[in-house]
DNA sequence: AGCACGCCGACT
DNA sequence: GTCGGCGTGCTC
């Protein structure tokens, strides 16, 4: 062991721009490696957890060193891989290292000190020195000995209690604590096993016999024993206890028959497999799929796997699954949040049982960690089914990455940073591991579409449905004119209505898709137009029937209705645009005894709400499924056959470059929800505009074409996938600082870029959310490789503006290629 | 991110 | 005149 001094690069899991450096003090020298957490003083009184990185014995130049305060873990969390992967992510999104492992650790592997009170040891019960409010305080730490600054507000009844503690602190009334604890609490049950000297036949049955007349009871307890433990030796207290009762069970451990003790459990469920994967023969066309997948893996190339609704796709997957575990490698599967939760995992499950594992964002952080660790520590071949998160799991040898529904837009991290789109974080993955990577989507992404074309992705194609399937019939039926020979009944044209009643008759089911949840879109008063707004965004509020509210959808403010115009004190205020709360309730009456679902973020909130929906469905209970675009997604029911969009001319919100692109991919799958077994399908799609362009490619089914003009105009506009994109927000308390500041960052970013390359400043479609004005900056940068550098030098105007005294506040935030 | 320090407006 | 608001800078 060297005499130097150690110290360490850690790294904390805060928005921060460098790695600390910490000592490591002599006594834990032998406990500190890379990737293993460590608890450590950061700023003037908190704890945290953070990462080892690097460790080196010449100290960085620096004022002051502190040391590690402890070590968390006998081996690391994390790998050296891992830390590549992180910093690339970092500088490709041009976010912190902090903010990726943020995103990357489950919340059960980050701590954080609390702040606690306890009585100051010089405390002396004198309280005429007290005021009131120190009075209850001092009153309160005698009852309890411990308070949190929340209960110290609770008492006190203030809002600002930094002052009143500050006092007591001085008085010597309360004494300040950080208390840090591991959030990842392990499942423990307390299990009983037999006391060595019954592990005798002869013993046993002796005990047996005795047993048998004189305690009955005990006697069944000792059979349910053998039976629960199914041959093991050992069985959970608690389920004897259901079995026969705790005062059997207890009889035999005071007589010390049972050995009692306590023992971690996994939270990860065991399943069985139930199917046998030699079991599943692929089609022709889909073994020709397969074997070419398999080629281009040999070429080292990301594979894209077109194939339309129903064609097939997953179990070419799950062979390919199968030849990634014979190499003993783990695969990743990810797709996207809400697919997750339906019959897609239960799918593979029957093939893969416990090697299969979920990770998406209902699980909880106990169970996460759960699966963090088994991840890490696999040896044996491991299947993870996850979301966009699960790019940052440690696999020690991933062979294998699934990219599902590769064009869906929730791959794209919106909001917190880090800004990451999982699909090109995964392909970054496979790429740092020497991985197979495949995207497969029927309706690919134009990125990956032109990839394909440019030739740097093999482009494979599944264009027939699997078995009998047909594929549905599209019918476009103008409503503009349905509208004024007053044929619609509600929302429905007499086409789509007709089908319904003709699906009902036949006890067939029919899904509606309506992109707008709530029930109005907006209201409006009849004489002078007045329309309710959100106080702190730009946007009008959205009627919400069952709780009688109006709701903001950016800030979830919510206000009672309108008894009259505030402007003109009329009383008729209309409601006008329909969301699905208003689709189901209109249903309702058009089509009475019909069980009517809805799915949408309002009714599927919840751990189990979203799939008790689609049981609902699935059982028959519901004949109609009325949703957002959670009805398009990894929905499979074989009753279905026809499939209504309401209204397929404004798809999308807002208008933006890919808004386009979103609404045919929308539309496509939407679609391919009707007639996924024998029956062919029929579905609607209801337009004012009956000349729309985009609704007469999806009529034909013709991706190609609509992919070709699309892909045309994204290169004379300068779109992806021939420019990148960078966006740049600035937001700010007052619309003028937000306005000038965008004006001068524009200004200094036109120096150095190409200024028509530089969009903007403008204000985005809602300029207001939270109080906070909005600009916004596009810059469409050619696709060069020395990108880094420029993304740096953006970056750091940015930064320079924000040190500006007048820009100090300025909120300034850049978002690599923005959806 | 969290926390301390410091500078301005509304109260005793 | 103080209290408490928020805006700003720093954390190994």
């Amino acid at each position: 062991m060297s005499k130097k001094e150690l110290y360490a690069d850690i790294l904390l899991p805060l928005p921060l721009q460098q790695n600390y450096t910490y000592r490591i003090p002599p006594d834990l020298k032998d406990e500190v490696e890379p990737g293993k957490r460590v608890i450590v003083h950061f700023g003037s009184r908190k704890f945290y957890s953070g990462i080892i990185v690097k460790l080196y014995e010449e100290p960085k130049k620096s004022i002051s060193i502190k040391d590690i305060t402890e070590v968390l873990d006998e081996s690391p969390i994390a790998t050296e891989k891992q830390f590549e992967f992180w910093k690339w992510l970092a500088q490709y999104y041009i976010c912190s290292e902090g903010e990726i492992m943020n995103a990357a650790l489950p919340a059960g592997l980050k701590m954080e000190s609390k702040t606690q009170y306890t009585i100051h040891p010089l405390f002396d019960e004198d309280f005429t020195r007290l005021d009131d409010d120190e009075y209850m305080i001092a009153e309160g730490i005698l009852k309890n000995n411990i308070l949190t600054p929340g209960d110290i507000q609770a008492i006190s009844g203030k809002r600002s209690v930094q002052s009143l503690i500050r006092s007591l602190v001085e008085k010597c009334v309360i004494y300040p604590q950080e208390e840090i604890n591991e959030k990842y609490i392990p499942k423990k049950r307390i299990f009983l096993s037999l006391n060595k000297e019954y592990t005798d036949k002869g013993i046993m049955n002796a005990l047996l016999v005795k047993l048998e007349k004189k305690a009955p009871k005990q006697y069944r307890a000792m059979m349910h024993f053998f039976n629960l433990g199914s041959g093991q030796k050992e069985v959970e207290k608690n389920a004897l206890n259901k079995e026969v009762g705790n005062g059997a069970t207890k009889a035999l451990i005071d007589k010390g028959i049972f050995e009692e003790y306590e023992k971690t459990i996994s939270r990860i469920p065991v399943s069985e497999e139930t199917a046998s994967i030699s079991d599943i023969f692929l089609s022709p066309e889909q073994k020709n799929a397969f074997e070419e997948i398999k080629t281009t893996f040999k070429e080292e190339k990301t594979a894209l796997l077109w194939g339309i609704t129903g064609s097939g796709k997953t179990e070419i997957y799950i062979k390919l699954i199968e030849e990634c575990f014979e190499q003993g490698k783990q695969a990743l599967y990810l797709l996207p949040e809400i697919a997750l939760t339906g019959y897609m995992v239960k799918r593979l499950k029957k093939y893969f049982g416990s090697r299969l594992l979920v990770y998406h964002s209902r699980f909880n952080m106990h169970e996460k960690v759960e699966i963090w660790k088994k991840v890490l520590t696999a040896k044996e071949p491991l299947l993870i089914m996850g979301a966009r998160s699960s790019v940052f799991l440690p696999f020690p040898n991933p062979g294998l990455i699934i990219v599902d529904e590769e064009h869906d837009y929730s791959y794209k991290q919106q909001d917190p940073a880090p800004r990451y789109q999982a699909r090109d974080a995964a392909i970054m993955l496979a790429k740092f591991n020497n991985a197979n990577i495949i995207l497969g989507s029927a309706t690919p992404s134009a990125e990956s579409w032109h990839n394909a074309k440019e030739g740097n992705y093999s482009l494979i194609k599944l264009m027939q449905r699997f078995g009998d399937a047909h594929l549905p019939q599209v019918h476009i039926v103008d409503i503009k004119e349905a509208t004024i020979r007053k044929t619609m009944r509600s929302y429905l044209s007499p086409q789509l209505f007709g089908a319904i009643q003709n699906s009902l008759n036949e006890h067939k089911q029919i899904i509606l898709f309506q992109n707008r949840r709530g029930y109005s879109t907006w209201l409006e008063c009849n004489h002078c137009g007045w329309t309710p707004l959100c106080k702190n965004c730009d946007v009008s509020m959205t009627y919400h029937k069952k709780i009688e509210l109006l709701k903001c959808h950016y800030c979830g403010y919510t206000e009672r209705v309108p008894s009259e115009c505030p402007k003109c004190k009329n009383t008729e205020i209309q409601m006008k645009g329909m969301g699905t709360q208003k689709a189901e309730d209109e249903l309702g009456i058009l089509f009475q005894n019909t069980g009517i679902a809805r799915m949408d973020m309002d009714s599927a909130r919840g751990k189990n709400a979203h799939q008790a929906l689609l049981d609902g469905f699935d059982s028959g209970k519901y004949q109609i499924l009325v949703g957002t675009q959670m009805v398009s997604k990894g929905l499979d029911f074989g009753r279905v056959e026809v499939v209504g969009i309401l209204n397929g001319d404004n798809l999308h919100t807002f208008p933006d470059f890919r808004s386009h692109e979103s609404a045919f991919q929308l539309m496509m799958q939407v679609a391919g929800r009707a007639g996924r077994r024998k029956n062919p399908g029929h579905v609607f799609i209801q337009v004012y505009d009956k000349d729309n362009p985009i609704v007469k490619f999806v009529e034909n089914y013709d991706y190609e074409g609509f992919m070709e003009k699309e892909l045309a105009s994204r290169e004379i506009y300068q779109y992806p996938p021939y420019y990148r994109l960078l966006k740049i927000i600035i937001r700010h308390k007052t619309k003028e600082v937000s306005l000038e500041a965008s004006f001068q960052l524009a200004k200094t970013l036109k120096s150095f870029i190409p200024e028509r390359q530089v969009m903007g400043p403008v204000y985005p479609v809602v300029a207001r959310v939270k109080n906070y004005y909005i600009r916004q900056i596009l810059i469409k940068l050619p696709r060069l490789n020395h990108l880094h550098k420029l993304k740096k030098r953006i970056y750091d105007e940015t930064r320079l503006l924000n040190n500006k005294e007048m820009f100090k506040s300025c909120r300034i935030s850049i978002d690599v290629d923005p959806h």
